[in-house]
DNA sequence: AAGTGGTCTAGACCACTAT
DNA sequence: TAGTGGTCTAGACCACTTA
């Protein structure tokens, strides 16, 4: 067994044949009892294993059932330069979960060089794909730009881009910023995502500008193993030495 | 409390303060024994919550010594849209690894549309901050494109842009293709990264394009919690009803 | 020497699933 | 009804850091 932790050791005895296929996807793995008996271990160790193992995306488990190997991701490729920027979980079923008026924070203040405190609306909404959640998207959006007008988030009609709903509202949007980024998944996006927090998620920080201000911003969250952003860029102007 | 496990509950009790910077990074936890006491649960309560806190990464223990609110770590951002398109390393300091001639795998042939087997051009660099290798960039080429010229990429003057290393051997780069996504590191990178394979890393395919035909792709693999990002796209034109 | 985090044991109850 | 996963209790030893 070597000097390595015991939870390692068991968790690698499940891992190979998982990797390998020798244990194809949606087959039950030994309960966690069993499994500390045919190791010889205490049941804490079996548990932890096996929840090491469902951190890592390999093992789902299915309380009062057991625990299986995840069947393979379906890969989702988000088109990040289509023009319609709608909430930015395009080829997704959208499930819209409504908008909220709130106080910003300080770290979506500093996106939209807003006063702390200021009111925004938030917008979220899910991107589904087979009924299951994959993707997170959350757009702020300063409220004196709209407010009192049908072009709010929360009057306009629901799925309406950002481009076309603040072009109507008068406000022309030319230049978009996307930051990409993977951090640790937070906890009310845990929930709403279906997935344990703690896990790495691919994250889109998109501001939209209009000139030099910024006039909305959002985040967009998806699992890791289901997401993947496409850009395509143009490179069309002629090509001068020094950049 | 309601009705959601304890350990979640204390777990946000020191999200919390962290998230807020009530807590400066670096700032010591209570222990985890401290911690039981002060919040009437058992030791292994305020253990998980921890250690949950730990893999969201916002929480850093140090054996025999205590929990810490981690420091940030510092993020170096990779701007996609510059015209320069070197090794895709810009802001960082870049260490050329060499260029061999290799076979194609199977994966960069379908990317290049390249027959299995055909030669082609293997670059590699690193991207260093303060000495430490945070980036790793492998670029495929075929061979026919500038094979017996100076335009080869072992040939050209080390640091020379695709873009213009190309141009001069007489093929016009105008379409860029990036998917970015999230892997395990691998194993002839996890060395040159210095990182544990295994680990999730942010990976950039990109492809560079003449017309329809690719001429060059390359992955960029960086570590996740130093690497970020940057798109920045213009949406000059006018903007028609539909799409 | 005291405190700490990592690991481990040996139990337990609950809500749920499968049969 | 038996089995399962999620959570929880009440202890324990070790290697390590801190003072």
């Amino acid at each position: 067994m070597g000097g390595q932790p015991r939870y390692l050791w068991v968790a690698e005895m499940l891992r190979r044949p998982i990797l390998n296929g020798e244990l194809a996807p949606g087959s039950r793995l030994p309960s966690r009892s069993r499994l500390a008996r045919t190791h010889h271990v205490s049941e804490q160790v079996s548990r932890h294993a096996l929840r090491l193992l469902v951190s890592e995306g390999l093992v789902e488990a299915r309380p009062g059932s057991g625990y299986y190997v995840r069947p393979v991701p379906q890969i989702h490729r988000f088109s990040r330069t289509d023009r319609s920027s709608g909430s930015g979980v395009e080829p997704l079923h959208r499930e819209e979960l409504g908008t909220l008026t709130v106080k910003v924070n300080d770290l979506v203040a500093r996106r939209l060089t807003l006063r702390d405190g200021e009111m925004v609306y938030r917008t979220r909404s899910l991107g589904l794909a087979d009924g299951a959640p994959v993707a997170l998207h959350t757009a702020w959006e300063p409220m004196v730009l709209t407010q009192g007008t049908l072009r709010t988030p929360a009057d306009a009609e629901p799925g309406t881009g950002v481009l076309d709903r603040l072009g109507a509202a008068g406000v022309i949007i030319d230049r978009v910023v996307e930051e990409v980024g993977v951090r640790p998944l937070r906890e009310p996006e845990a929930t709403l995502l279906q997935l344990a927090p703690g896990l790495p998620v691919l994250v889109v920080e998109r501001t939209h500008f209009n000139g030099q201000r910024p006039v909305e911003t959002s985040d967009l969250v998806g699992s890791v193993d289901h997401c993947r952003l496409l850009y395509r860029l143009s490179l069309a102007r002629p090509q001068k030495k020094g950049r």
